[in-house]
DNA sequence: ACAAACTTTGACTCTTGGGTCAAGATGTGA
DNA sequence: TCACATCTTGACCCAAGAGTCAAAGTTTGT
């Protein structure tokens, strides 16, 4: 009973997800995440009061599962190593699962008020994965930054658009590779 | 007569490239130009056929201004020195005034390819002024990349959404010092 | 001054999309 | 089987926005 709302629940805001994704927030109508379900539009407000409510239910599920799955990363290694794994594991999310998400991070202007600031929420969640590791090797000497913040905006807009031009694995360890540059550790380097 | 129509079209560019640029192609309706013009939205018809059409020369407007503008950097100076210029320069268009540029490059993907390959072409022409400073600077041994592409990659990626983080000169400079790091350059040196 | 060409208007159409809701369909439990 | 709760529907409302067009306004050349 609570289980299958869940379920529905669940199924509507994967669908949305993907909508989302690939077409931003005034690009898509409920209508078109009706169809992509096999329901009518009617529906989806017996879950949802609302295509804001809905958007923003979609992207906190989405960046939840995201950040989820950056923290269960193993935590033994050096920085260099566990800075690498966690942009390679970035990186092939987005590329293999999310291919589309970018949009929806990217255009925080494009969205309601009460929506961006859930959003940036999500993203400093995000953000603070890759910080820790950061600041952990640069506190060792390891890692040498103009700034910490830009490294890491720099990192999430690369990692966020490589769905466009990354397709294969060589290409997530290219892109791997290069972001360490960010933080002075060139490809052959093993710190 | 013809000259006047010119400037007219030109007005209209400029003013729909400023508003697409801050809000996105569908966050922009045709009223928002006209009024922005203080004419109405059946003049707009009289030149152009569609808002797509619109879009399209209003994207290679501010395409062709920004390279434009790129190109017209001094060329004198290392590698370091006028790629970190580049960027500089590059970033300050992106956040001053064409804020949300990148929404308008990414949008193309279900566009008739007409319009498509027209904007293909302007973002190759604006990336060869990156290639070529990057490649001469691994010529002459100044610059160290995993690889070529993603690195030219990552650089555009993180300039096109410095908008939505950075603010002000010293996040300008910041960013573009942060940027160097990818070509192996770290802020202090000056090579 | 006058006609021809050019430009702008504003009212109009049509479609799309957010949101509502009463009525029907599909369970679920006793 | 009956009653109650849980969905789902499709018709409907309303506003916004793309696109059209005849008529009015403005230039321009002669």
């Amino acid at each position: 009973m609570a289980r299958k709302r869940g379920q529905r629940v669940r199924a509507i805001l994967t669908a949305a997800a993907e909508l989302f994704g690939e077409r931003g927030y005034a690009g898509v109508s409920l209508e078109d995440v009706a169809d992509r379900l096999d329901v009518t539009k009617g529906s989806l407000y017996y879950y949802f009061a609302s295509k804001d409510e809905l958007v923003t239910a979609a992207i906190e599920t989405l960046g939840t599962d995201w950040t989820d799955r950056l923290e269960a990363l193993p935590v033994a290694g050096s920085p260099t190593e566990r800075l690498r794994a966690l942009l390679r594991e970035h990186i092939r999310i987005a590329v293999r699962e999310y291919p589309a998400a970018l949009r929806m991070f990217l255009v925080p202007d494009e969205w309601p008020e009460e929506q961006r600031s859930r959003i940036t929420a999500l993203r400093r969640r995000h953000d603070a994965v890759f910080r820790a590791v950061l600041e952990e090797g640069l506190r060792g000497g390891e890692f040498t930054v103009v700034a910490v913040d830009p490294t890491l905006q720099a990192m999430h807009a690369a990692m966020s658009q490589a769905p466009v031009w990354v397709h294969d694995d060589r290409g997530i360890d290219q892109l791997a590779d290069t972001l360490m540059m960010l933080v002075g550790v060139s490809a052959g380097t093993a710190a």
